[in-house]
DNA sequence: TGCGCCGATCAATCATAGTC
DNA sequence: AGACTATGATTGATCGGCGC
């Protein structure tokens, strides 16, 4: 199998090496977390959110209740959080996926941190 | 949000650096894949298998390396041209060893 | 045509390790 | 010892693809 040889259009000249690929050219959109309007509050979108430890409190206690969420539940949430209805889809989604992951690759030796006291 | 991270939970956060050889065996796949260092599923498992280390650090890795590289590209030229040299020295040898199989197999 | 999900990635940040 | 830099991990959110 043959591998990759010219990804894409480089700029123009310059060394062998560090050519500009597109990859480094990626540029991910703002985060529209714009909530309705915000006229109010300055938290406004293109800004990643902090959620604060009541919210990933709350969060987490419905995570071991429900791994996935009815539309009902995720208003409800959302509502009582303070937060967008995609926020809590994201969270969810995020969380299984972390969930997955710690799953995947847990089940691991360690237990015993030899010296450290 | 001066509000105390509490990240205390994280203390797993212990963080502790990679062996200088396995930061080797990355910089060369990422280096000599620069026009697209996206390493398949498998080639992460090999890779972490190579630098004892798991799949999601290998993954870790690369995302924190692409991301780095790009933002100051001029900061890791020379590293770049450490490991393209290192990568041309290997592809020489390469050749040398097909050239002796040549001549020793086929006179 | 739209929505939720998955898997991968991005991008900003956290906290620590290493260097001077 | 303290400041600054290098680096692994975390995570809210985006991107492309898939199924319904």
């Amino acid at each position: 199998l043959s591998e990759d040889k010219e990804a894409s259009c480089p700029s123009e000249a310059s060394t062998p090496t560090s050519r500009t690929f597109d990859w480094m050219k990626v540029k991910r959109n703002p985060p529209k977390t714009a909530k309705g309007s915000e006229l109010g509050l300055g938290a406004a979108g293109g800004v990643r959110t902090n959620f604060s430890t009541r919210q990933l409190t709350e969060l987490e206690k419905e995570f071991h209740f429900n791994k996935y969420l009815s539309r009902a539940r995720r208003v409800e949430i959302a509502a009582t959080l303070e937060l967008n209805e995609t926020q809590v889809k994201i969270w969810f989604q995020n969380r299984r996926m972390k969930q997955k992951k710690r799953e995947r690759e847990g089940g691991r030796v360690a237990p015993v941190p030899p010296g450290c006291p | 949000v001066m509000i105390l991270r509490s990240r205390f939970l994280d203390a797993r956060r212990k963080r502790r650096n990679f062996s200088k050889q396995a930061t080797e065996i990355l910089n060369e796949y990422f280096y000599s894949h620069l026009s697209n260092p996206y390493p398949s599923e498998e080639a992460k498992e090999e890779l972490a298998k190579k630098c004892s280390i798991t799949v999601s650090q290998v993954s870790n890795w690369f995302g924190n390396k692409r991301i780095r590289y790009k933002k100051n590209i001029g900061k890791f030229q020379e590293e770049a041209n450490l490991y393209a040299a290192k990568t041309a020295v290997t592809a020489a040898h390469a050749v040398a060893a097909a050239v002796q199989n040549n001549q020793t197999n086929s006179p």
